[in-house]
DNA sequence: ATCAATAATTGGTCAGACCACTTTCTTGAA
DNA sequence: TTCAAGAAAGTGGTCTGACCAATTATTGAT
């Protein structure tokens, strides 16, 4: 093998170990089942510690990508969902993702995610909403653009459906869309426009009205897509 | 402090302390900023190796909980995307992913996904679909499931969009899903139906009717659905 | 009182060891 | 020869103690 472990600008070194698995994994060296070498043949390998080798096991292991069993050896593992959405992240932030096509999927799944969101959502989670609203509120009043917020309340309205699968898909989708909705935000009266659909959507929630806060949703993603901002990048695909 | 650290059944030492912390922060006693014990002196006070409390501060940090800064410390921090989607999953979360969740993010997907293709879909795309279609068919012939076949379908069916991003997804899900599909399709006829369901779809794509298509999907997916072999599962959630 | 030199603290890494469990190989009895 | 019992090797989990680099706190001379 003899990997060499390069580019250690400032990165913690078991964070380039599990970069290096990252890219095996995603070039296919490494694919579901495979036995990845015991922890001290690696150390060796890769010349660090077994400390090292271990924190990255850890994180695989935390990205769903490894199982480690006592006695046996660690185990890659590409077909839990965990494994898949750190994958496509790692994908995403890495290369160029289409803005047009995030919005698509947002299209496709967070209006009717809305729905059930109405359908299931308890006073808790109508609470949680509630309170992000009001937290965007104030940063937008404070000038900002209140992304966090934003981001949050689209989360919150997944973990409203109590759908853990949901859930995981729309954080994974949120997460890589964070990144470029900052600059959509920024656009006069953009932020704005969103508070008010959040709020339309929240109240159809409060009613149980999923048939309402689908069509709510519809309305949101349509007035906070960035056509206007990229409009090379959307045109040209 | 002077915390003990119970139920260690069959748990890694570093888990049970991870556990501790989520249960610190959710009561309040940690709160965001705040800065927990050196490595050192966490080590000393739950009596367990700094080894074993470095793995669970790496657990901590890899779920967006804790920020550690070389010379200063490690702090907590619950304002990330990534802390409040453990802490919510977390919380009513903690067991295995249920089928019934899989199959309702495909109800939400996937006919819209086929509406898409049906619109979208080149030459190649059709191609591809239908030569998986006759594999299928050799498959059931042969008495097996055709689970393979089936699984090629769909992820065909999301490439024939040409949405990256959806095509990401849906790989997800139906990873995940190919587990235990196999048991579904073990029911008689329904690799048959499964089949039939599918021809249509591919008809309804290769027409470009895209509603038809949407349809198709839908009524494939209930069919195909495992309602009848989980019965307490579904109905228990 | 100021501020530069120094000491203490802290996370990151390294080295080597022991334990419990699993896998594999060896050995000896049938 | 067969194969089950036992020994040996391999592996992850944990522990101990050490050093380094960066940060923070202390000290002491001006």
């Amino acid at each position: 093998m003899q990997t060499a472990l390069q580019n250690l600008e400032g990165q913690r070194l078991h964070e380039a170990i599990v970069e290096l698995f990252h890219s095996q994994i995603q070039q296919g060296i490494l694919e579901h089942g495979s036995k990845i070498p015991a922890e001290r043949v690696l150390a060796e390998q890769l010349k660090v510690s077994r400390s090292s080798v271990r924190e990255a096991i850890r994180t695989l292991e935390l990205q769903g990508l490894a199982v480690s069993k006592p006695g046996s050896g660690t185990f890659i593992n590409t077909q839990s969902l965990d494994a898949v959405t750190t994958l496509m992240t790692s994908l995403f932030s890495s290369g160029e993702t289409q803005l047009h096509d995030i919005f698509e999927v947002r299209h496709l799944l967070e209006p009717q995610l809305a729905a059930l969101a109405a359908e299931r959502a308890t006073d808790e989670d109508v609470d949680r909403l509630s309170s992000i609203l009001i937290e965007q509120q104030r940063q937008i009043m404070e000038g900002e653009t209140g992304i966090d917020a934003d981001t949050e309340f689209h989360f919150a309205l997944a973990t409203a459906t109590h759908n853990t699968v949901l859930i995981k898909v729309v954080s994974a989708v949120e997460d890589v869309l964070r990144q470029s909705r900052d600059q959509t935000l920024r656009q006069p009266g953009r932020s704005e426009r969103s508070l008010e659909s959040h709020q339309q959507i929240l109240q159809m929630i409060r009613a149980g009205d999923h048939i309402g806060a689908k069509s709510a949703m519809e309305h949101h993603l349509t007035a906070v897509e960035p056509s206007a901002v990229y409009p090379k990048a959307i045109t040209n695909n």
